[in-house]
DNA sequence: ACGGCCTCCTGACGGC
DNA sequence: TGCCGTCAGGAGGCCG
């Protein structure tokens, strides 16, 4: 579910509502996540203040002095900010409470996310050490591009499973992975390895300008996302491959075809990409 | 090291 | 109305 641009909406979300807020209360009703929510984490958590509300990735990374909170919103996961929380809905698996009197409730109807409290450096964490370039923020298109052309040369797979390699690049999902190889032009089946500099630069651009924008419209909502405030992004609007099978390609009217790759599906218009 | 496949889980939808 | 198959925004883990 939720990209780089529905985690980056959730973050900024919840950061003004839980920055320098110290826990007062942890509920957890549904430890079955990713991975099981450690025994304990709630007496762990009392007290903590988080000082910096970071994202990384798809994760958002809640620092305290003490400890690291990483909360993995999965495919379905999203956070509230709730000032008078209603009575916690079947899938509401955790609620964080604090000192100014919110709720940050946390619902989740596959459970393929996950929250998880470290003490290590947070670079250092098995699931941060390994991360890509991240593709929004200082990051210009020329290093991603460099780094995208560098990383795959030799590779033999396809470049949709490439940028969506987290080791790669961070943040690009199914939806920003067919958008963004739309724009630049770039067949979804293509090897990596034998893209040319130049379209990487396209793609680089392309990847940047559309994740972007997206945060700016408050992400992506096909079916569960949400922000911070129960509401739902607006860029499902302004896709122009994903989910359009057998509709009109925005730029030549050839009809959007879809096929199967790696389990998951592409849309790519077959005039434009090539 | 790499690439392909399976898996976890619930819910929505379409066809019969 | 119900049942069944398919699909959905992620990504770790396994196997060859």
């Amino acid at each position: 579910m939720p990209e780089l641009p529905e985690v980056e909406t959730t973050r900024r979300g919840i950061e003004p509502a839980c920055l320098n807020q110290t826990i007062t209360n942890v509920m957890i009703r549904n430890r079955a996540l990713r991975w099981p929510v450690e025994e304990g984490l709630e007496q762990t958590l009392q007290g903590v203040t988080f000082n910096t509300i970071d994202r990384q990735a798809k994760y958002l990374l809640l620092k305290s002095e003490t400890g690291t909170l990483i909360i993995h919103l999965g495919m379905t996961g999203s956070l509230r900010v709730l000032e008078t929380p209603p009575p916690p809905e079947k899938h509401d698996h955790f609620d964080l409470q604090f000192s100014n009197g919110i709720t940050l409730r946390y619902r989740d109807p596959r459970r393929f996310g996950a929250l998880l409290w470290t003490t290590d450096p947070i670079e250092q964490h098995p699931l941060i050490v390994h991360l890509g370039i991240e593709p929004v923020g200082i990051t210009t298109t020329v290093e991603i591009a460099s780094h995208l052309y560098n990383k795959s040369r030799g590779r033999k797979t396809t470049i949709k499973s490439f940028i969506m390699d987290q080791k790669i690049i961070t943040g690009v999902g199914n939806i920003y992975a067919c958008e963004s190889l739309f724009l630049s032009g770039i067949h979804p089946k293509r090897s990596a390895g034998r893209i040319s500099k130049t379209r990487y630069q396209k793609l680089a651009t392309a990847i940047q300008n559309r994740l972007n924008e997206s945060i700016q419209q408050g992400g992506t909502t096909l079916q569960d996302f949400r922000n911070s405030e129960g509401k739902p992004g607006y860029f499902q609007q302004s896709l122009t491959v994903y989910n359009r099978e057998s509709k009109p390609c925005k730029n030549c009217d050839t009809p959007i075809k879809r096929f199967t790759q790696s389990q998951r599906s592409t849309w790519y218009c077959p005039q434009c990409q090539r």
